[in-house]
DNA sequence: CTGAAAGCGCTTACAG
DNA sequence: CTGAAAGCGCTTACAG
């Protein structure tokens, strides 16, 4: 015997008045008698009423859900920043459409049309490693349903965007290398695409430049896929070719830790030989030996301040209030350890 | 200009006809006429018609949701399980809400609340570490709401659980010190109430008692909380205090990295002094030094299978059919390391 | 073969 | 102060 959930009618029924005035007494709307109201209160509190969410959702033609694509979920960095997500959706009374991309296009297509059935009020999107083109995005603008891209995006699709400051990170990850003595700095980069892979690169180039030390092409090895295995060949294959390398700048704390194996396995020290630095502060900087030196991205706070900024444009977008979008950039900064601490 | 969402009276309007012709029409119902079918699929086509989630689960009383409670999203093991339960939700046309507890029992009660009001159609959930009741669980059960538990489970609670064989993880861990020469092995285990801590305690007595070895209550530490710092608190104090040990197996892996921090730190030697095997076989044992051992816990596939154990239920609910809880056990297996491999 | 009607549970402008 | 009615977008038993 399954108990029935409650309704409005439940308590209307049984009090003798119809659901509008038990809806208004629950809303505390102004013109209702004390008496009612603490009737209807009373009852509700007893029976435990929670009303409909899909009902007041339909009826306000609002889905009070927010769509979010993510490349990848098992990846220490988009968990915290999800876990940002998750925990303003919940303050706010948003729930959350949780997908992932796997950094396929293809994916982000079928994901996107499944979010706008779905009936999503917003959409937070990082782009995967794979996408040229935001075609498939732009329907949600259309429809006037607000799209804030964080972490991996696309600045030619105007939406408001919420990133590091990836050329920072670069060049302060570069400029530490070059102040460890470092003069021949491995660049290991990502794809074409992404604007942390560019700007990551840019800040190499830049903290090169800085320092007076000549910019070389083959310093900058790139990757298939931003992934460990990656580092670890790019790296060992340079080293057998016996380039002179004395410091390492990779695009992930992954690739970083592929590029250290490749490093031991050459015989070579870390840092005394060859210094490194990742990106992302992962957990896991921390726990490889040696620890890896690595430029710290606020996850959650870019999870949570996405979210707000997306919440904001909801709401401007149901009052049908022009608005620009805007773009935040999170400060980054190093995390010196020892896999460059040459002191 | 915003562009407004089609709905079946878009097509319904365009066409002449009723929005009941339409749905028919569109859901493939046998008695519409080629004709009209032709021209309603081209339309809905043409217009990229999106069925409304929300008034189609409002009608069919199915939110053709799940709710989720998971201990913590940034954690391997966990993110795992979030991918396996999402990629088949999506394949099965369940939105997911995911929420998380931090461990907390007081979180765990108000998140119940939301998913109740969410109104999912099923519950998985993997209980905070705190848990010492499952009553704000209850009301889902009396709704004919399914809940499916999973990992840390509470088997006094009536419903289908699914875990790991803990117990056989950790014999086999425990067994494994022992045939690598470990005499005097020290368990780091979790807190009193999660069914994975006690299935572990149990697996390492066992071990112990297999081989003849006596089992002593001293030698069985306790974490207050299941993280890296508790590992390397405890066997600090263990080693400051003389005890002779020589083989470590901790209940997580963190854990285990808590204990080789503290091995180190006294100077001996791993695996040659101490051995030690960790549990989860998350990502980090891959990339510590040593490599750490661990027993294997497949999370992906968990997810999966969970959620395919809930939606059996859920569908069975709705059709009043009567069942009974199942109990999966999935197999563990030990992946055998530097850290504990003496050859 | 298709329309008219009811209803899922809610909210709110309109009456009285 | 409260009721009656309409409507959010859909589905489906009932007519014809």
């Amino acid at each position: 015997l399954k108990k029935q959930r409650v309704t409005l009618k439940t308590i209307a029924d049984s009090l003798g008045i119809t659901v509008a005035t038990v809806s208004r007494a629950l809303k505390d709307y102004p013109d209702i008698s004390a008496k009612t109201k603490k009737a209807v209160l009373d009852l509700a509190e007893k029976l435990d009423y929670q009303p409909n969410l899909l009902a007041q959702r339909l009826r306000g033609n609002l889905s009070k859900t927010v769509g979010i694509i993510i490349p990848e979920i098992v990846h220490h960095f988009f968990s915290s920043v999800i876990s940002g997500i998750i925990e303003y959706a919940d303050e706010q009374g948003y729930s959350v459409f949780l997908t992932q991309s796997n950094e396929l296009m293809e994916q982000e297509k079928n994901i996107a049309k499944k979010l706008f059935a779905a009936g999503v009020d917003g959409v937070l999107v990082s782009l995967s490693d794979e996408t040229s083109s935001v075609e498939h995005l732009k329907k949600f603008l259309e429809y006037g349903i607000p799209v804030v891209q964080f972490d991996k995006v696309n600045f030619d699709f105007p939406t408001s965007t919420i990133i590091v400051d990836d050329f920072k990170g670069g060049l302060d990850a570069t400029q530490h290398l070059i102040n460890q003595g470092c003069k021949n700095i491995l660049h290991i980069r990502g794809l074409d695409l992404p604007n942390n892979a560019i700007g990551r690169f840019n800040g190499y180039k830049k903290a090169l430049e800085n320092n007076g030390i000549p910019f070389r092409e083959k310093y900058v090895l790139q990757c298939e896929r931003v992934i460990q295995e990656e580092g670890y060949r790019l790296v060992k294959e340079t080293l057998e070719s016996n380039m002179k390398v004395d410091g390492v700048f990779a695009i992930t704390d992954m690739v970083a830790i592929g590029a250290a194996k490749a490093i031991e396995e050459a015989g070579l020290q870390i840092p005394k030989d060859i210094a490194i630095v990742g990106f992302s502060n992962s957990e896991i900087t921390k726990y490889f030996n040696p620890n890896i030196s690595s430029i710290h991205q606020p996850g959650f706070e870019m999870g949570k301040q996405a979210l707000e900024i997306l919440l904001r444009e909801v709401e401007w977008s149901n009052k049908n209030i022009e608005y620009k979008p805007s773009h935040k950039v999170l400060k980054t900064h190093l995390e010196a350890r020892a896999s460059s601490l040459r002191k």
